[in-house]
DNA sequence: CGAATTTGACCAGCGC
DNA sequence: GCGCTGGTCAAATTCG
């Protein structure tokens, strides 16, 4: 029956086995090589957007990753910092459905031919009590219903973890993050022909998920989304984790512990976006609560692929600097111009 | 044999 | 109240 493999569901599976190899090996991103496509792509699926937003939820979430892109139009990027962090301003039209606000924020990298995306949602910072839900407690299990047990249901509105979403351009979805992840769901995305399939941290105690989708319009476009943080430096990597992204991807957005090797198997093709979800419409003041990833520098720098050794992940942990930095730096070079306007109803 | 993956079913939240 | 979608679990299956 499954003597010849799900290739019919997704090929990124034969390509995850992609062996990662020491030296930065280009799986298919090859035809990334040109920056020239990758706008296209942007601008085209931008415009190709679906009025069918019936209930778009987190659908119209790619369909702005999708956006941007084109931009790294002026170097004072590049003057200012590496690695910066722009936040894309919202959608004013936001539909009427769920689809909350999210900041996008663009990290452009100084090569032009890479660009980072991040974005991350701010909403732990909802919380008003209790920040930290490492929930583990199961002290009810007799339910012999067997089937879907959900013995916590205290409060409904209890889903407010950090997440964030990684837009890599690659074809391998399975970006080894150091981490391992097991998979526990696949679903079909409603407007897209790629399914989207769910990962949780292997970890015992690491509540941490994975999501993982396609764009409808550009199966290039890989987006990852973190949920949760880890509660441990690294299980143990394989193999490099790294290999990939050698500098294009710069990550500047929390990162969840671990999330700090994601590339795209593109060696200068790949594109790696950062996107940030925050579930309240205000995130003004709202720090976010990410751990950027101090480590980055710390992996790119080096090739070694032991780089959460002295770093340690906690579940929040706002650098107020390097936050602030960013946010000020930002808001100061705010380009909410850049996009959005694409995306038209 | 163990672990990881697959797949279907079920549940909860939201919209209408 | 019903229907829909998204999200998760759990059993079965497969791979290493
Ligand atoms: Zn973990």
């Amino acid at each position: 029956m499954e003597g010849k493999k799900k290739e019919s569901t997704e090929r990124e599976n034969s390509l995850k086995n992609t062996p990662f190899p020491d030296r930065m090996m280009i799986p298919e991103t090859t035809s990334f090589s040109n920056p020239n496509s990758l706008f296209d792509i942007s601008c085209e699926q931008a415009i190709n957007y679906d009025n069918q937003h019936q209930k778009s939820s987190s659908f119209g979430f790619i369909d702005m990753l999708s956006v941007q892109d084109f931009s790294t139009p002026s170097s004072i990027f590049e003057d200012l910092l590496p690695n910066i962090t722009i936040p894309l301003a919202p959608p004013l039209h936001s539909p009427p459905s769920t689809v909350p606000e999210y900041s996008e924020v663009v990290n452009t990298p100084a090569t032009p031919n890479s660009s980072s995306m991040s974005s991350s949602s701010t909403e732990a910072a909802a919380n008003d009590d209790h920040k930290k839900n490492e929930e583990e407690e199961e002290q009810d299990q007799q339910k012999t219903t067997k089937k879907q047990l959900k013995p916590k249901k205290k409060n409904p509105k209890r889903q407010r973890e950090p997440r964030f979403a990684f837009m890599t351009k690659s074809e391998i979805d399975h970006l080894d993050d150091g981490y391992r992840w097991r998979k526990y769901g696949q679903k079909a995305v409603k407007n897209s022909p790629f399914p989207r399939s769910y990962y949780r941290c292997t970890s015992t105690a690491c509540g941490v998920k994975k999501r993982v989708e396609r764009s409808s319009e550009d199966p290039s476009i890989v987006v990852t989304t973190y949920e949760g943080t880890h509660t441990h430096p690294c299980p143990i990597t394989p193999r490099g984790s790294f290999g990939i992204m050698p500098e294009t991807t710069i990550g500047s957005g929390g990162g969840g512990g671990g999330i700090s090797s994601v590339g795209g198997g593109g060696g200068g093709g790949s594109t790696s976006h950062f996107l940030n979800i925050p579930p309240l419409f205000h995130h003004h003041e709202q720090l976010t609560p990410q751990p950027y990833f101090h480590n980055l520098s710390n992996f790119r720098t080096s090739t070694n692929p032991t780089f959460p050794q002295s770093y340690r992940e906690r579940p929040f942990c706002p650098s107020a600097s390097s936050l602030a930095r960013d946010h000020g730096l930002l808001q100061d070079m705010l380009p909410s111009q850049m996009l959005k306007d694409t995306k038209e109803e």
